[in-house]
DNA sequence: CATTAAGTCCGCCAAG
DNA sequence: GCCTTGGCGGACTTAA
């Protein structure tokens, strides 16, 4: 009995978030015995479908068969409320699958219908903050390159689409074949780090002047503690209050918050001076070099070392 | 590598 | 009755 995965696409979709995992399925079906996927690539009405690229791709019509993973690419689109024909399909379609994943931006879409409700879920970091106040009811999960929650998987980049299937693979055929996948695609098996390294939150601006005070207060003094009940005082709210509205605000915790910064400015450092570890440490308030390297295993997948000299060798 | 201590997070509940 | 707030306790993470 094989395995149904459909990728259903709509006009502007993004056409990594679905070849990505397309690929994966692909090979894992080279390796896995008796070929166990069938791919297909669907749309609402069949025929030809042009990606954001502006290349067509050939569909087939989804007309309600029974899938066991239906998966739904981003768009520039997703981000607007969408096609009345498409949210009524998915809502239709979903309960038959066993899995329903989203990459990137489809995760509008998947919210659109409800599906995320009361759910963990992500989307691309830049979109993270949107999804969160347009539907508070998700419990959006800023820092996950994929999440899953009740068989409803959501990706975050392009890329963690190929993330997300691995681990699909996984759940199906074992870590082993995941592996070989993920070996012959040249890619991670498990990507080290989390999708927050690639998002700038030294940049970010809160809405609330009480955060933004908080935040401003943390980027200048960075060198000093910074506990969540300073930063709460900082804000004049008290120490649970501020969590919960910096969470709201920011889509990550407050200490969470302050490590980002910290690495994040460390990280610049590294990568522009000449400074000697153990001082960047010091001003960045990691104090002791040896939990700095640590907090950048934790992020980048490799500690500061590594990362000053990739950029000597570039 | 294991244990302990400290800090953080978060659900829950009661009060405003 | 709904929403916001703040304290408590236990689970979890990180530091030492």
């Amino acid at each position: 009995m094989k395995r149904e995965i459909g990728l259903l696409v709509f006009p502007g979709f993004q056409l990594l978030d679905m070849s990505g995992p397309l690929a994966a399925f692909e090979v894992a079906n080279s390796l896995a015995a008796g070929q166990p996927y069938r791919l297909s690539v669907l749309s609402l009405s069949g025929g030809a479908v042009t990606c954001s690229a502006g290349i067509a791709l050939a569909t087939e019509a989804l007309d309600n068969r029974a899938l066991d993973t239906l998966i739904l690419p981003g768009g520039r689109e997703c981000l607007t409320e969408g096609p009345d024909e498409l949210v009524a399909a998915l809502r239709q379609i979903a309960p038959l699958c066993r899995r329903v994943a989203s990459i990137c931006t489809g995760a509008f879409r998947l919210a659109q219908v409800g599906l995320l409700d009361g759910r963990r879920a992500t989307t691309h970091w830049r979109h993270i903050t949107t999804l969160r106040q347009r539907f508070p009811r998700i419990r959006v999960d800023a820092e996950s390159f994929f999440v899953e929650d009740g068989g409803i998987w959501t990706a975050t980049g392009t890329n963690a689409g190929i993330d997300l299937s691995l681990a699909m693979i996984e759940q199906d055929f074992g870590l082993a074949t995941a592996r070989a996948t993920a070996q012959m695609m040249v890619v991670h098996q498990r990507r080290p780090g989390n999708q927050t390294q690639f998002a700038g939150y030294v940049d970010a601006e809160p809405r609330l002047p009480a955060i933004r005070k908080a935040l401003n207060y943390a980027r200048t003094h960075l060198h000093e503690r910074l506990s969540v009940e300073d930063l709460a005082e900082i804000a004049c709210l008290s120490p649970r209050q501020f969590s919960r509205v910096f969470y709201g605000e920011t889509g990550i915790t407050p200490a969470k918050a302050v490590e980002r910064l910290r690495i994040e400015t460390a990280k610049l450092r590294l990568e522009t001076g000449p400074e000697p570890i153990e001082t960047i440490a010091q001003r960045t308030g990691f104090d002791d070099p040896e939990r700095m390297r640590r907090a950048f295993l934790r992020t980048y997948g490799q500690p500061p070392q590594a990362i000053r000299r990739a950029i000597r060798l570039s």
